[in-house]
RNA sequence: GCAUCCAUAGCUCAGCUGGAUAGAGCGACGGACUUCGAAUCCGUAGGUCGCAGGUUCGAAUCCUGCUGGAUGUACCA
């Protein structure tokens, strides 16, 4: 489609110092001046060009520059145009086009959508790091939504991506729950108990809570219990151990049931060390400074802002050490050109911080840093708040949503279709989270209303599994019959129905949907599309029979445009992370 | 207080670097299954694009101010 456009961009631009020389006038960088836009309508044409930029040269109104063009341009071998007022657009020849897209995407064409847009650039992308003494909730499913998304989009846009996860795995609120284990736990563990093992972990940080009311001695409890991890207690140490890989595991097991995965696992407690000592290192140079009371600090001033603690006056680390300690074992690990930080937009005053400390460190790098800022995740009744009680588990909630599949499929009598109902109620459960997701532009808050916002009709990912579905369905009946069909041939001068050419021209844009995702990092643009394209198939098969058109060679042709559009549903469930289902 | 972000239909959201009559879904109402699975399709109703200025031939989009909301402004993460 891009091809399309510049060469009737240039055609236009030919056209226009035509029409300009004959007028005694001669223009300047035409070519970047045009502006190619899509009519309003599609009967109004495919292409359209506006000439109102083009009015203080002609000193003519743009509705007489529309004619003076299309005059000029005479007969067209690539299609026609046509003025509309002030716009002159233009009509493609449906033929051509379907010709080049049924040749671009044949069938098992699973690399359609991608380009190289960001050849040889290495990006890493840390995203999901949760605490390890609870299990995941709804706002971490976001976070791993567009993280594992943003990945796919910029790997199928040629980068050589490193996911990278950090374990928050030290600090006093993972004491809590070690804490409150040891009072409560009496030996039990995750597999005697028969409890997830981030669940089982969760459940004693809620203890730690409960008890806490009654002993006013237990925070002071944590805090010791701190000092003793930090220097290196055994008994404590292997406790942390033991409970760490219990929540780790049960976070991994969540993490598989979703289709996330990292390239590579830093954890807190082995880079707050090393953060430590940069810290120290930039007290030498004078880049931080040691305060009055004892903490060492960077003084923002140069950008508008105060100061802020790199170190603690009793030499323990802040959340800023380990952060700018992971950052530089990372670039020494995979010296990046761009690090993207998936992080909600909480977080901003943090990262500002950090890069800025980064840079004043010496490290060229630190400019390659970026904070892909996204929104929270609000609940109809307001915020979700854990002391409350209103935080909804990421298990709970993928769980509640494949029984609300299954039972949906039951009650349609699909079960036999579909063979395993439980593994196609997890996949279509997913599909509906993630589109869900990720349908919304990240940077904004918002609402997940699990009665209704999850429902399997409309604007929603299982309907993108019903549409592929379907579509494997025709196909699958086209193979059955293929001894009729056996002596046509594909015409794509036959696909010239409205349907088929909206349909057509979506196919076509693909991938250029893809690069303005990997641009703005925003994975929103894909399932828009995909919804899109889901919906002209849906109009299209209602609209053109495809097995039943009558005619060979239009079923066949009809066939090959099934083939593309299902090829492109694949390629875009795969970078949104939605499961492609051939039955449902 | 200051800083950043957000405000589009009853609800949840799209709207590309400014361009033609602002779009979906849900919900409401009305149609379409003896024909490729109706988790579908088609139609109707529903909008001062928070308010007020400004820039421009042209603004939901850019600028300023205001109102409302969110977040941040920790030796928490």
């Amino acid at each position: 489609m891009d091809n399309i456009k510049n060469q009737w961009i240039k055609i236009i631009a030919e056209g226009l110092a035509k029409a300009a020389s004959a007028k005694g006038l001669s223009l300047e960088k035409i070519e970047k001046r045009i502006i190619v836009e899509h009519p309003p309508r599609p009967e109004l044409g495919d292409l359209a060009f506006p000439m109102f930029p083009f009015a203080k040269d002609f000193k003519t109104a743009p509705p007489v520059i529309a004619g003076l063009l299309a005059e000029s341009l005479g007969e067209l071998e690539i299609g026609s145009v046509k003025t509309a007022g002030p716009y002159l657009n233009a009509f493609l020849d449906r033929a051509v086009v379907a010709g080049t897209l049924l040749k671009v995407v044949g069938e098992g064409a699973d690399a359609y959508g991608e380009s190289d847009l960001l050849k040889n650039q290495k990006i890493m992308v840390e995203f999901s790091c949760p605490n390890t003494n609870k299990p995941l909730h709804l706002g971490h499913l976001r976070n791993d939504a567009i993280g594992e998304s943003i990945s796919r989009i910029l790997k199928a846009s040629g980068a050589d991506i490193r996911k990278v996860n950090l374990i928050n795995n030290r600090g006093v609120h993972i004491c809590k729950s070690m804490l409150a284990y040891q009072k409560f736990g009496e030996g039990r563990t995750p597999e005697s108990s028969g409890i997830k093992g981030d669940h089982f972990v969760g459940e004693f940080y809620v203890r730690f809570n409960q008890w806490s009311k009654e002993d006013p001695t237990a925070e002071e409890q944590a805090q010791e219990m701190l000092r003793m991890w930090e220097s290196g207690d055994a008994e404590v140490n292997k406790l942390w151990e033991t409970m760490n890989h219990w929540t780790i595991e049960g976070i991994k097991k969540t993490y598989e049931s979703t289709g996330i995965s990292f390239d590579r696992y830093y954890y807190e407690s082995d880079t707050y060390l090393s953060g430590r000592d940069e810290v120290m290192r930039g007290l030498e140079k004078a880049v931080f400074y040691k305060d009055k009371d004892g903490s060492i600090r960077l003084d923002l001033s140069d950008i508008g802002m105060d100061t802020k603690v790199m170190l603690r006056s009793d030499g323990t680390s802040v959340y800023m050490t380990q952060d700018l300690g992971t950052a530089i074992a990372r670039h020494a690990d995979f010296p990046f050109d761009r690090l993207i930080y998936v992080v909600g937009a909480e977080q901003e005053y943090h990262f500002k911080v950090l890069f800025h400390a980064l840079k004043k460190l010496g490290y060229s790098w630190a400019q390659m840093l970026y904070h892909l800022s996204y929104g929270m995740v609000n609940l109809p009744e307001g915020k979700m708040k854990s002391r409350e009680g209103t935080v909804v588990d990421a298990d709970d909630l993928l769980t509640s949503l494949s029984e609300m599949v299954k039972e949906e499929i039951l009650a349609k009598e699909r079960a036999d279709a579909v063979g395993d109902v439980d593994v196609t109620s997890s996949k279509i459960a997913l599909a509906a989270l993630h589109y869900f997701l990720l349908q919304v532009s990240p940077y904004k808050d918002m609402v997940f209303n699990p009665k209704e916002s999850l429902s399997f009709n409309g604007n929603t990912g299982p309907y993108l599994q019903y549409m592929s579905a379907r579509i494997c369905s025709i196909l699958d009946k086209y193979e059955e019959r293929s001894v009729e069909f056996e002596a046509a041939l594909v015409d794509s001068s036959l696909l010239n129905s409205d349907a088929e050419w909206e349909l057509i021209k979506l196919v076509l844009s693909f991938p250029a949907q893809v690069k303005q995702a990997a641009n703005e990092l925003n994975p929103s643009v894909v399932a828009t599309y995909l919804y899109d394209t889901a919906k002209a198939f849906g109009r299209f098969y209602h609209d053109c029979p495809i097995l039943g058109s009558g005619d060979k060679n239009l079923t066949c042709s009809r066939i090959a445009l099934t083939k593309a559009v299902l090829q492109v549903l694949k390629n875009g469930f795969d970078l949104v992370n939605i499961p492609f289902i051939s039955k449902m």
